[in-house]
DNA sequence: TCTGTCACTCTCCGGGGGCGAGTGCTAAAT
DNA sequence: ATTTAGCACTCGCCCCCGGAGAGTGACAGA
């Protein structure tokens, strides 16, 4: 990506484009010079930020709707703007609100993800994503083996820090309950203690068992492969807010659409470093009035996501720093 | 309630309001009388017709949006059709996609319920709701204490049918590994084989026991009593469709706010046996374009619900069928 | 390089008028 | 007693028009 302004940068472009976004962020209309100058209070003509506004639109920052309308920025202006313009950091009666929240709030791990989503949204009005670390790479605490038809079990998996996975076994023959407990049995012996994860092979399928037992074990085992293969889980809150903060009902569906998909959440989040803003065609969606702001966070059993959905011109200082500050909160309070 | 005509039935009149009813299902705008006279084929004049939508009016069937416009149906009228007027039950095709769908999917109740809630949506184009059994009355088959922090442990109960609830425990005074161990070891010998439920006492809190472990067991037992109270859990789908089911903003975000609360969906769902069919003021919620479709299924360790829920307008045909097709089949399903 | 000025463009809004859909009413017909 | 034909009337919709206002681009001068 091209810098603007290589070497001589000129502060009052940037003070203008600045100015451009945060007004187009606060108005949801496009701006005018006269507005910007009355927000930055440059001491010069409003001749002159027409000028600026006119080089920032041939450099590709803002856009007119049609001919004597006021500007609006582009995408490119927003990464521009998070990226060189955006100051400020969490303001202590939001960062008090998070501080509270976790330390009130006392669920497991899956309900603390999907409160937090609420907790972002409440701070934020837009709305919020949560992922979970996953169990991948988890030591298996426990095991079980559910009878739940003629033909199928249910595993279910307890790992050391209290995260659970279950999947549905078809078994290949009918088994007797003595069977299956005699599968359970081996099961526990072969995995508990040990980590759950994608290549590790437990050799439950030549388990020296008699043959219901072995065979069983072998579907056993897919199923486990199959259950730390499972996508982390995907919390979403605050949807209702969409309707405030886009104001078409297209729009609206496709952002649903979007958020109804895990696969889509994914890789809305996914593959990001820290804090990550994503704003327009830089998001594997072809939404384009589309921005997330997103950062990970760590506990001990792995990490995950925590992020906010909005339109490109969200309040992206607000956004940040509750992104940030829940993210933290989040991973000291998991840290205990 | 009082019904329309006591005795001497009105055919004609009746055929007028199916038609009303159906043509505005179908179009979204008012009614006409020359839209009735079509669409029935009735022997009358336009004039009849007139009549009899300016009795239908009368009597609260019927509103015109302003004078000399045609006639839009009243949730009262949408009740007297679900009641008298609505045909037709479920046709082969979809009820093909439902065995179809059952057929193929295998995996744990959770899922299969998500699932579900997407084949609702894909058969009748509505968000759609389904509500699990819960775990109450159902009998433990494991229960866990996993450390999650210096005072604090996971509870995991898995019962004999596979479903697992979680919940934290707050201990009163941290613990060794070996205490929370004995606390495991005396809260499986004494819940293991009983039944999870209501008002159930184990008198955990009374075990012989040292004093840190007993005291942990004191809150384990609440924990227990909150897992088994926690209301039943929630599946949404297919909010995607609302941008196309209701056409203006406003209306959507009051939908998607009533779907975010779990405790609406279940007052929405909640408290009918059988086949329900909930329209405008008859539900819990002030919002009037709002009608819901839903019907309860057993499975062997409880009974749940799935609904769609649309617009008053909705076709109540289809909705009804596709949710009776696809309650029947999970019942099956869960039967093996 | 900046500024003051001015003509120009384009949207927005309200009013007016014609059109068409659809009704309600009335008087005649069955 | 019901139904029908006919007709006047109402009202939303749409298009056009014109004025007001916002905002720009350009140009010439400081």
């Amino acid at each position: 990506m091209d810098d603007r302004h290589a070497d001589g940068r000129d502060d009052r472009r940037d003070e203008v484009l600045r100015a451009l976004v945060e007004e187009h962020i606060r108005t949801g209309e496009p701006v005018s010079s006269k507005m910007v100058l009355d927000t930055t209070g440059l001491p010069v003509s409003g001749a002159t930020i027409r000028n600026e506004l006119a080089a920032l639109e041939r450099e590709g920052f803002a856009v007119q709707p049609h001919t004597s309308a006021g500007r609006v920025p582009t995408a490119r202006a927003y990464r521009y703007y998070v990226d060189h313009l955006s100051p400020a950091k969490l303001q202590t009666p939001a960062q008090r609100r998070i501080s509270d929240f976790f330390a009130s709030m006392h669920v497991e791990l899956g309900r603390l993800l999907k409160a937090t989503t609420e907790l972002l949204t409440d701070l934020t009005q837009y709305p919020s994503i949560a992922i979970g670390p996953g169990t991948t790479g988890e030591v298996v605490k426990a095991a079980h083996l559910v009878q739940t038809g003629a033909k199928t079990a249910l595993l279910v998996v307890v790992t050391a820090s209290g995260r659970v996975a279950q999947e549905l076994c078809r078994l290949p023959e009918a088994m007797t309950t003595k069977e299956l407990e005699r599968a359970e049995e081996m099961l526990v012996r072969s995995i508990v203690g040990k980590e759950i994860g994608g290549s590790t092979d437990f050799g439950l399928r030549h388990a020296d068992a008699p043959s219901p037992v072995r065979s069983a074990l072998g579907v056993v085992e897919e199923a486990l492969r199959d259950a730390s293969a499972r996508t982390a889980d995907v919390y979403v809150g605050g949807t209702r807010q969409m309707a405030t903060v886009w104001d078409n009902l297209s729009t609206v569906q496709r952002v649903l659409e979007v958020l109804e998909r895990e696969a889509t959440i994914l890789s809305l989040l996914g593959g990001a470093e820290g804090t990550s803003i994503r704003i327009g065609d830089e998001l594997p969606t072809d939404d384009v009035d589309l921005a997330v702001v997103s950062t990970g966070y760590e506990i001990a059993t792995g990490e995950g996501r925590v992020g906010v959905i909005g339109p490109m011109r969200m309040d992206y200082r607000k956004v940040i720093s509750a992104v940030e500050g829940v993210s933290r909160e989040l991973g000291d309070r998991m840290a205990e």
